[in-house]
This record gives structure tokens, C-alpha cells and sequence, in this order.
DNA sequence: TACACTACCAAGCAAGCGCTTGGTTTGTAA
DNA sequence: TTACAAACCAAGCGCTTGCTTGGTAGTGTA
């Protein structure tokens, strides 16, 4: 399960496994999974690259692991936003925020990774990935309909395919998002409302 | 130059390069580029690996031409469906549509390398390319601007990032959207239409 | 002191990689 | 028939890859 309410880990913690899974969604992030070699992940946290299978049994596992523990900890942010909103609007934003951090704040490397080196994952670690992620959607879904009934978005909007294009529309911004930048995540996460509400 | 009006090739033809090209953009999309390896596009074509660098110097050589013919492809396609367009309602519509069919169409494997596989281009190769999606953007804004202008989309909205958005919005949907399935790429255009006008 | 355990090193193996080489076949045109 | 270039093959080189192996240093427990 994931953690307990308020308390957020991310399992990058300082142990030799945290340590390697932290340098993982860097290297993962920065060259990819592929471009990204054993020895390249070694040298990052300084032992020799045989050391890191003492940790964990495939290079492959390591991707896993990285993506499973950015999943744990994005559900449980979201959740959190959720509790603090009270009106489906804000409950909206909030998923948005949240979505928008996830991918440009703290866990944006583990975030990218997840999004962009989903087919070099074993077939079998994608099936347990995607159960993983079915709370993470679900709360999407929900929300999206409290805004429907409460006559915030248009009745002609098809709800799944609005959050598919919701998602594309956040995800994407790693591409060309830059925080620090002139505009910051809460502005960003406003037009991304926008898409959504028939107001906008 | 890209092709003459109303003509388009995708330069994927019956040479050998062209099925080279072709079997690239199959292969680079459903495995990747650097799990694709020249055993691989060799066999799909029907020759031995070292045959392949007769028609390309490298394996790098292979993706940036990918890229380059889908985008000079694109682009086309993008200026008749905008020549063909009335209204700047209607050619946001038209680039709406043209970009959903690149990604999901008949281009849609190449376009999703051009897209998911940018990292592997040496840098000089990023430049190049990038050089030749500037008049693409620069169609976007264009009609951005206008329907802006004629009222249609909200005085509010950033046109940059409501670029950016949609970009990602549009893109992401070759990840989930299934050509074929209930709903077809015009109903799927309207549904991301109604996400930068202001009574959607 | 003895034992067990975690964390790690040094060395290297087998396989696969991009790419090269020297030579052969095939199509075209004078 | 000859000439020539494009297209291709068979073989393999040099290197990198993920991963294995056998052994060692440090730490906590009895």
C-alpha cells in the first residue's frame, strides 16, 4: 500500500537502494532507459556497476521500481489536493495542479520516466504499472463528472476523451515547461482549466 | 524544397531508401530507436545488415531522414487543409485535423518517431529539424491569432501556451485514440476544438 | 570470539552492437 | 559485347552491453 495520510516518501530515501533509484530517474530521464547503461547508473552513485545488481536483480527492475514508487507518491498528492478542495472547480484545479507538479516539480525526472519509458518495460511489469495507475484515473474521472453535474463543463463533452486530452495537454508540458520561468506552475495549471471549463 | 501543391509523397516509395525509410519508421515506433538495431530493419527489408550502409552512413542518418520527410509531408498537408478553409474557425479546425491525421493516419508512425524518438538526433541534427518545424508553428499562431481576433477564443488566453496545450493534447491521443473505433478523427477534432474555443 | 548479514569490489564472460571490408550480382545503356 | 554503377552479400572487427562470479571489509548480535 502507500503511505499513510499527510505523510509523503517517496522511496528515494538515503539507503543505497534509494540512492541508485534517485540516480535511476535522472539517468532514465536525462538519456533514456537505453542510452542510459549499469555503468552509467554505478559511476553516478560511486560503487562499481556489478554492485548494483546486490540491490536489484535486472536493470529492468530498476526501471520499475522507480516508475512504482513516482505512482505511490503522485496518487497520495493527488488524494491530499482533493481533501483540501471544496467545490468540484477546485477540486478540478487541484488535479491539475497536482498533475502539472508531479510532471515539472519534485518528481518530474521519475514522472518523465514513467510517461516516456513505458515500452521498455516487460509486458508483465506494464500489466502491474497499469493497476497501479486504475486510482489514479479513477479520481480524474470522478471529478470531471461532479464538474459535468455541476454545470461547469459542457454537456457535449465526451468526459474520457476530455481527460485523455487533458492528460496529453499536461504531460506534454515537460517538453517546453520551464519552472522559474516567467510564468509559474499556478498560472500554467489556470489555462489548462481553461481547456476544460465551458467558461474558458 | 518540399513537394509541389496538391501533390504530396511522403518519400517512402519503391526505391530501396524509401522501403528502408519506410521499415524504419514501423520499426523505430513500436520498439524504438535504440532497441531497433540494424539486424532488425535489415531483415524487415529482405537484405543483410551491412547492405544498409550503402544507402546511409549511419543508423542516426536513417531517423533524422525519417523525421524530415514526415515533417515536409506534414506541412503540406497542413497548407491545402488551411487553402481549403473559409473561416479562421474552420482552419483551426483544418490544422486540428491535419495534426490528428499525421499522428493517428497514414503518417502516424513516422510522426510518432519524430516525436518520441528526439533525443536520439545528435544535437546538429535537432537543429536541422527544428529549423523545418518553424513554418509549421508558425501556421499554428497564425491562425491562433485570428481566431483570437474574430472573438472566438478568450481574451484571457495565453496563445503560446494554448499552443503548447494543444500540441500536447493532440499528440498524446496516439497513445490511447484507435483509428477504427467508435469514435472517427472528425469527432475527436471537434472535441479538441472545443478545448481553445471559448463556448466549448 | 564466533557467526551472520549487508554492502561492496575486481575481474571478466557471453552476447549483441554499429559499422567496415572485399568481392559478387544485377540492371542499363552504348 | 562491353562497360559501368547501383545494389547487395558474407564475413567479421572492435567495442559495449547486462550480468555473474568469487571473494572481502565492516557492522551488529550472541
Amino acid at each position: 500500500m502507500a503511505s499513510k495520510p499527510g505523510k509523503l516518501s517517496n522511496g528515494m530515501d538515503d539507503t543505497p537502494r534509494g540512492r541508485l533509484l534517485a540516480a535511476a530517474a535522472h539517468l532514465f530521464r536525462s538519456k533514456g532507459f537505453e542510452r542510459t547503461t549499469v555503468r552509467d547508473l554505478a559511476q553516478e552513485v560511486g560503487i562499481q556497476s556489478g554492485s548494483i545488481f546486490h540491490h536489484f536483480k535486472t536493470k529492468e527492475e530498476i526501471l520499475r521500481c522507480v516508475m512504482e514508487e513516482v505512482i505511490h507518491f503522485n496518487t497520495d498528492r493527488m488524494r491530499i489536493g482533493l481533501e483540501q478542495s471544496a467545490d468540484p472547480r477546485e477540486k478540478l484545479l487541484a488535479l491539475i495542479r497536482s498533475e502539472l507538479v508531479s510532471i515539472n516539480g519534485d518528481t518530474g525526472e521519475a514522472m518523465a520516466v514513467l510517461i516516456f519509458e513505458w515500452r521498455c518495460l516487460k509486458p508483465e511489469s506494464q500489466a502491474h504499472i497499469l493497476e497501479l495507475r486504475s486510482h489514479y484515473e479513477r479520481m480524474w474521472l470522478d471529478t470531471l463528472n461532479e464538474c459535468k453535474e455541476a454545470g461547469l463543463i459542457a454537456p457535449g463533452r465526451d468526459l474520457f476523451v476530455l481527460r485523455r486530452l487533458l492528460a496529453g495537454a499536461i504531460s506534454w508540458s515537460h517538453y517546453w515547461y520551464k519552472p522559474g520561468g516567467q510564468m509559474d506552475i499556478e498560472a500554467l495549471a489556470e489555462q489548462a482549466l481553461y481547456l476544460a471549463l465551458k467558461e474558458g
